[in-house]
RNA sequence: GCGGCCAUAGCUCAGUUGGUUAGAGCACAAGAUUGUGGAUCUUGGGGUCGCGGGUUCAAAUCCCGUUGGCCGCCCCA
């Protein structure tokens, strides 16, 4: 039995448990559409230099690469977007704007699988192309929120925590950082919240101790939590002038239209900014954002933001474009410590009852007649008792059964019991459908 | 890539200082019940004790290795 276990990181999925991923996949579905974003979907399977020209060749060892028979350099999926940016990037110049596109798929990744991360897992990916305002971090923010309160969550569960790459890149420089160094600085920021006072280390082995004031005037704009505490830090350096003050006071506004539309659209309440995060790999442009429970036990459930140079950087058009991803790993986590992992029932409409061999043949036409009218029909595949085969339409959970008993046969009538309330009635086999139909409600 | 804990039936778990043929509950199946129900009772199927090696007269139990799981570090697109 032991023999062939599951690779490392991979799930089964038995019919109760692929019935709630498909249930999470609809509520996510049926977020989406309603946004008016749409579905596409692409190759599970890419050239292996598709992921390195992203993210560089170190990536390589977190993939599921390996050479195909035609002796090609390729891997599995580790994410969506480079594939979509590829996809839109083809087309760009034929599609209307804004590009609104989601998918749902499965993703792969070579990584050590821990709590909350497996090698194969799902994902809910959202990417809004072709609109460089903030009002396109509107629609993405407001999407990942239905998402994920689609399940049950609310805003006392999960937040958004909401930073801005430019914004720190503005600060920055305005404060007298040189470009060169600011992404240094970023990555500080980064290991910051984990480490401490160590991660300047990060920015002091390249480009020479920093002061202690110079450390406190960085940790403490981590500590920025909203809107107004970020103006009253700005007014100095924006009134101070210059080509980074006022690229800084645009970005200011933008700010208030990405927060403005959140709270319009009654997001407020889920809505922390915490300019703390920057977000791991460096290609995110603008805006990124995180969702996470608001216990701190989990890991990230999504995350995201603007990735305005991407497109182009793999070969496409100069296309602003800002995305998410949900992972189905942490939010189902999450939903079962709540306990709002929904019981579906996976239950036939119709149980039908057989007399024995002579009546099986007059079921089994009804049966097919009943299956192809789009009822969900069970019966059992061998002659048993009558008690039994009650029994066995109670165990399957149906809501009727049809009875095909002898007495009933010779009269060209069958038997219908509605099994909650064991109410019983006998319908001629002529009008089979329209009773049915009666009992069980119009499909 | 590194460290800690764990592995007995489909599931949850017992299993004494090493000692005959490894158990329970749940689940599954058959019967009680040959035309009427999720109950009850009886019975049954199901195990390479993760896998491999070692110690021993004797290993689920002790030792080593290995695979997998969980947890943490690195990383986290």
């Amino acid at each position: 039995m032991a023999q062939f276990q599951t690779l490392p990181g991979f799930r089964e999925f038995y019919p109760e448990e692929t019935a709630r991923r498909n249930h999470l996949f609809r509520l996510w579905r049926q977020a989406a559409v309603a946004a008016n974003f749409l579905e596409y979907d692409g190759p599970v399977l890419e050239p292996l230099e598709l992921y390195k020209a992203k993210s560089g060749e170190e990536i390589e060892q977190q993939l599921f690469s390996f050479e195909d028979k035609g002796g090609r350099a390729v891997s599995l999926r580790p994410e969506m977007t480079p594939t979509l940016c590829r996809m839109v990037g083809e087309r760009a110049g034929a599609m209307r704007r804004p590009i609104k596109w989601f998918n749902i798929g499965e993703h792969y990744r070579y990584e050590r699988a821990q709590k909350g991360r497996l090698r194969a897992f799902f994902q809910f990916n959202a990417d809004l192309l072709g609109e460089a305002g903030p009002e396109a971090e509107v629609e993405l923010i407001a999407l990942l929120i239905s998402c994920i309160a689609a399940t049950g969550l609310t805003e006392r569960d999960f937040f958004i925590r909401l930073s801005d790459r430019n914004l720190w890149f503005f600060y920055l420089q305005a404060i007298g950082y040189t470009e060169a160094q600011v992404p240094d600085v970023l990555g500080t920021i980064d290991r910051l919240e984990k480490q401490g006072d160590d991660a300047f280390k990060f920015f002091e082995e390249k480009h020479g101790p920093l002061a202690p004031e110079k450390r406190a005037e960085i940790a403490s704009f981590t500590k920025i939590n909203s809107l107004a505490a970020l103006e009253e830090r700005l007014a100095p350096v924006t009134a101070a002038g210059g080509a980074a003050a006022e690229a800084l006071a645009a970005r200011l506004a933008d700010w208030r239209t990405l927060l403005g539309g959140l709270e319009a659209m009654g997001y407020g309440a889920f809505i922390q900014v915490d300019l703390g995060v920057v977000r791991g790999l460096a290609y995110y442009t603008g805006f990124v954002f995180e969702a996470f429970d608001r216990s701190g036990e989990f890991r990230a459930i999504a995350g995201g933001g603007r990735y305005n140079n991407l497109v182009k950087k793999l070969g496409g058009p100069d296309l602003p474009a800002a995305g998410f991803a949900i992972g189905d790993v942490v939010i189902t986590e999450m939903l079962k410590s709540k306990n709002l992992l929904p019981e579906i029932v996976s239950a036939p409409d119709i149980f039908c009852i057989i007399g024995g061999p002579a009546e099986r043949k007059v079921a089994l036409a009804d049966i097919r007649e009943l299956r192809a009218a789009g009822y969900r029909v069970e019966y059992p595949l061998k002659d048993a008792g009558f008690g039994k085969q009650f029994k066995q339409a109670d165990q399957n959970r149906a809501r009727l059964a049809i009875i095909y008993g002898g007495d009933e046969l010779a009269r060209g009538a069958v038997k219908m019991k509605l099994l909650a309330d064991a109410t019983e009635r006998e319908i001629r086999r002529d009008h089979l459908l329209q009773a049915v139909g009666e009992l069980l409600g119009k499909e």
